[in-house]
DNA sequence: GTCTATATAATGATAGAC
DNA sequence: GTCTATCATTATATAGAC
């Protein structure tokens, strides 16, 4: 049912990999601790132990070599995925970290950093999260667990954006709830509250629900300043 | 009762601007649309119709540069916050969009790109956005208007980052929704899934949230490896 | 395949004329 | 106050030896 049987990834353990690999799982490292911007060709060739010119010689050039390593991760990432369970977006997440402890922090975070800077694979992740969950909660108000929504997609997206804050902002989070960084302690202290959050709602009754639909509802067709 | 009043900034119109507040005011348009690392000192001379030497010699430098504009996107949206009514997070800043059109985005863009930098401003933007909104969840629940959680932090954590996903990630947001960019049209499309979200919740029933209170329990104490 | 050396460009910051 | 010119650093990328 779970796949915590599979290692984090199939990722060959060291330096038995040849150097391109090489290069690229330290450039990864990079990407993922720095963002890739600040990242230099330099501290990528010192991470994986070559010259400079090796790097580009292998990869032809740095927007080569990160497409490179958007490609290694989103595979890593979407495989991992497709194995997940019903809860939707956050506990998903928080599943997969509460399953695999290190190394796949590597991806997490190189995806957080792809977000932040809104680099191709960041947007190719969200898209097919957003993708899949909207899918999850069609499904989930269909056979009534879930439900229903005057707007799938909407629900979608914040369900979506909350997951991806945790990577994208992984340092406010961690700050905020007193950890020293994301890690299994502070997923499994917001599990139970992010549930209660996602099964009974913040609020407790109707009122701004109803206010809120009579607003639009006014607001709707506002008679415009006429179109002539 | 509301701010709708007050302009979007008392910020003065134009160019009845001495220089250095001409320059720190197209240093924040710069910063705001290519993030602060990506900007360049040349690019903020030439927005303020300036020498790029004239920059450094008002400011000492980028970063007091960057600390001047902080301060003064802070002071904005702080004194904006206060002024803001019951509904948490999500609905403030969507209020606050659906209330002032342009110029305010110039604000809101410079924070999400500080809040996705991770720099100063937007660490201490969410720190008090998440202070603030914490206080509000604890008010709601004590006057009943709002569930109680098993931990009001987590849930103003995870509020928050919705929230701020919009500033963060608002290609994202834009694209996932099938608009152009973030917008009073966007915004009055989240508004209603948004807080029936928040009002009846995502889930049905409590299967998920009792199963995991199950799991919890089980893994809580689970004779970690003997201690010695 | 791998290195050293270097070309080329951009950046933040300085110096000094006006 | 403002500019031009320039320095010093750093960056990506290239060239050619080994």
């Amino acid at each position: 049912m779970l796949n915590m049987r599979s290692a984090p990834l199939p990722r060959t353990p060291d330096e038995d990999l040849n150097t391109p690999a090489r290069i690229r799982d330290a450039a990864i490292r990079c990407f993922a601790a720095d963002g890739f911007r600040k990242t230099s060709i330099r501290a990528i060739a010192a991470a994986s132990e070559v010259s400079p010119g090796l790097v580009i010689h292998h990869f032809g050039s740095k927007e080569k070599l990160r497409e490179a390593c958007d490609d290694y991760v989103l595979q890593a990432m979407v495989e991992r995925a497709n194995n997940k369970a019903n809860p939707i977006g956050l506990q998903a997440i928080m599943r997969e970290y509460l399953a695999n402890p290190e190394e796949y922090n590597v991806d997490v975070a190189y995806l957080g950093k792809a977000l932040a800077e809104d680099s191709p694979a960041g947007r190719k992740f969200a898209d097919i999260m957003t993708d899949e969950t909207e899918a999850i909660i069609k499904a989930g108000i269909a056979d009534g667990s879930m439900n229903p929504t005057s707007d799938i997609r909407v629900v979608a997206a914040m369900i979506v954006m909350t997951s991806l804050s945790i990577l994208t902002m992984p340092g406010y989070l961690s700050r905020t709830l007193g950890f020293e960084a994301i890690g299994p302690e502070l997923m499994r202290r917001m599990a139970l509250p992010s549930l209660e959050l996602y099964t009974h709602g913040l609020y407790a009754d109707d009122t701004f629900l109803k206010a809120a639909r009579e607003t639009l509802a006014a607001t709707s067709n506002p008679r415009k300043e006429s179109r002539s």
